[in-house]
DNA sequence: CCTACCGATCGGTAGG
DNA sequence: CCTACCGATCGGTAGG
């Protein structure tokens, strides 16, 4: 078997873990509902991963990787704080529309990770949390945002994005773009000095 | 054995499996993990509990209860569309600072729920936002909530009151008091026209 | 990639 | 409220 199909079919498996796990969580979720769902025996998975908990694991990390990667560029960019937020308020939803699922699992099931990925996991969660805070206080001492404590600001937009995933998933009433639009509006309003 | 120990008993049963709901979920916690945390065998407990999945609907029915009596209230009351708004928001800070954990469990492993209950939760959940979007709607239409999509303007506010909870397990930095205030100036702040 | 199968753990019952 | 124990299911391995 070539390595090439090899490489697919782990993919295969992530992704329609990634669709269970969303779907019932990872502990309700068997090996044997993912064997099913890709079209091979529990056992045979074992070929492509090592272990449940490191399809978690590989989901959770790519969907970090992801945000930090976006957040880097904002925050190399030169754009002024408010702007920054409303940058990040776009790669939200854009990587919801994009990869809905591994968001979703990632955002709901991390907490079912191991030992060190847990740990791992907490700490780039805490330090997202941080780099997007200092954007926040930036703002405030600009005198463009209010001068409100700066977590509440913090965990107000990150509960408002965090939603969004909800959105694509429940209901399609509007368009992606026409959820930016409105979101920012309330977002950054709600926000602004 | 009187009625009373045994309803204390019950009660005692559905607090501890709340907490341990909220920190490793439903699924992952056994029937054993709640028998050792209230100090009894785990076949004893079914002498107080029909299923482990009668305790998730307890919890899960017992916080909408809470929350329909909170908002009826409200909706009864003569309060201006956008003081409601406002109301609702403190009515989440304080069940949240009372009881947290089952909030907790209700928000995240309501899922679990199985046939008739998950059936039941899902049209609560809808009938609870179909009201509180009646709320937005007629603040739209007086002209003090700003003319956005409804939707939105709803869920961003629920979204961020659901995170409150987090708030109050992870972090205890600033007062609920604090926070609701710092809340209500952003959230209201960003739906206002 | 499959068959066969493992040890562990699960929710729950019987009987006292 | 406990002991003893059940059938089912779990994640994962051995061997081919």
């Amino acid at each position: 078997m070539s390595n090439k199909t090899k490489v697919n079919r782990r993919e295969e498996i992530i992704e329609m873990s990634a669709l269970l796990f969303r779907e019932k969580g990872f502990k309700a979720t068997s090996t044997r509902d993912i064997a099913e769902k890709v079209g091979m025996e529990a056992a045979s998975m074992y070929n492509h991963i090592q272990s449940k908990h490191e399809i978690l694991e590989t989901i959770c990390f790519r969907v970090s990787d992801r945000y930090f990667l976006e957040l880097s560029n904002i925050e190399d960019s030169d754009l002024l704080p408010l702007q920054k937020v409303q940058a990040i308020i776009r790669a939200h939803v854009k990587t919801l529309t994009l990869d809905g699922c591994y968001v979703s699992v990632a955002n709901n099931e991390w907490r079912q990770l191991k030992d060190n990925s847990l740990i791992k996991f907490r700490e780039t969660k805490r330090e997202y949390e941080k780099r997007m805070a200092a954007i926040i206080q930036e703002g405030v001492e600009a005198g463009t945002i209010k001068r409100l404590n700066v977590s509440v600001i913090l965990f107000s937009l990150l509960s408002s994005l965090r939603w969004i995933e909800y959105w694509f998933n429940d209901r399609r009433e509007i368009s992606p773009d026409v959820l930016e639009e409105n979101l920012i509006n309330i977002l950054i309003n709600g926000i602004s000095e």
